[in-house]
RNA sequence: GGAGUAAGUCAGAUAAUCGCGGAUGCUAUUUAUAGCAUAUGAGGAAAGUCCGGGCUCCACAGGGCAGGGUGCCAGCUAACGGCUGGUGGAGGUAACUCUAAGGAUAGUGCAACAGAAAUAUACCGCCUUAGUAAUAAGGUAAGGAUGGAAAGGCAGGGUAAGAGCCUACCAGCAAUAUGGAGACAUAUUGGCUAUGUAAACCCCACUCGGAGCAACGCCAUGGAAGAAGUUUAAGUUGCCCGCUAUUACUUCUUGAAGAAGGCGGCUUGAGGUAUACAGCAAUGUAUAUCCUAGAUAAAUGAUUAUCAAAUACAGAACCCGGCUUAUAGAUUUGCUCUUUUU
RNA sequence: GGAGUGGUGCCGAAGUGGUCAUAACGGCGUAGACUCGAAAUCUAUUGUGAGAUGCAAAUCUCCCGUGGGUUCAAAUCCCACCCACUCCG
């Protein structure tokens, strides 16, 4: 992923889940903050809810990969928090359905090409 | 063939495209990154954190009291609450399985309710004596009733009625002898009874110092400065020693703010595999050979094709040895019982 | 990753072997008193789980996170597991 790093510090997701905006999916939802740089970052946030460790790696994986279809038609300049909603049942995660999800959402958000 | 039992192995594979982690090499520039290439990248339980060690710091760990742990015997091990082999007990037709299994004559406690009485006793009954009788005194644990448990069990003798009071058998206890390394087994003799509970306190034997990789060390930044007061603080264990160690705590004033970062520890180890020898076995010894994750918002995924079907439980976080728990399916070997056929 | 604490009616919480926990005690709910009415206060409570039998009254059995064990007897003692929460740079 040229164009996009990934977020890092407890710190900054904090930033982004608070002064964000927010959008609503039906599996997932995600928080945009704009900065002013060239580059995309991406958090991805799976509560303890979620599962146990092995579901909770595959529902990042899975929603990892997915982004990584849709990265090149995003517009640069965001940070991204994407955030796994934890009454989902597991069975559901299916890739289609999470990237269908996903450009919902990011349709919504007005952020693709 | 069917049913069972014990021990073990595997935990999808191959190919294509895109993608991820660290490692090594090469190239490029700007101290750092980018690109290319190469091989490599989660488990049998990685889990629970229930034990035991290594490692780090406190004194490489010391003395006393208190406290915890283990508990048939022997062996193995770095160590263990683990494993192996035996002994006793329980279950099963059997293969085999299970077993916190020291001491209740060292002492203390507890045993509710019921019952006459719970470790000592006479309510009813039975018998003897006194009495016309009611009843009184004494003897008695064979019978009744209560209870989880009532003075070993059962038969015969015995007696006023009874009682290990006496005898045989069985069970239990002690001593002696023999066998065994020991737990223990067998035999003989003796006296004649000793309730249960130690996963109640306790006794006996052995054993345990505390904290944990978020330990700890290094680097950068910072941890502030001033004044006053109190005292030896703090750590090492719950306490007392001893030791480390020379400051620590509180209040006031001024100032600054955030769960701030990097590197090491970090993977070669009580390591794996093969063979030989010792041992019933756990395991040990010797030789040869191999190097096999090291992340830090945390690396293994997506799509397609083929294999009949690809699906269980589940993701390393300092590292090992166990235990416990979860688990789709496939498969190997030994043994037992039973049925049919020959 | 490591260390620790807890689980009992609808909720909080006591009870550390013995008459079934009338589940103590407090809150909650319901009914009554006081009031024109309400709040507060006071009083009562046959409500405080599940199942079986029964027309009903009532009776019996099982329940202290779950499953085993010790004991005559376990919410309590021991072992294993499940869930919830707290702390450690």
């Amino acid at each position: 992923m040229k164009s996009t790093l990934s977020l890092k510090k407890n710190n900054d997701f904090q930033r982004v889940l608070q002064k964000g905006k927010w959008y609503n999916g039906k599996l997932i939802s995600i928080y945009i903050l704009k900065n002013n740089k060239d580059i995309n970052f991406i958090g991805i946030a799976v509560g303890k809810k979620a599962g146990k460790a092995v579901k909770r790696n595959r529902i990042k994986r899975v929603i990892r990969e997915a982004y990584r279809k849709i990265d090149p038609e995003i517009i640069k300049g965001n940070t991204i928090v994407i955030v796994w909603k934890s009454k989902n049942v597991y069975e559901n995660l299916k890739f289609c359905t999470v990237k269908e999800d996903m450009i919902k959402c990011f349709s919504k958000a007005g952020i693709l090409l």
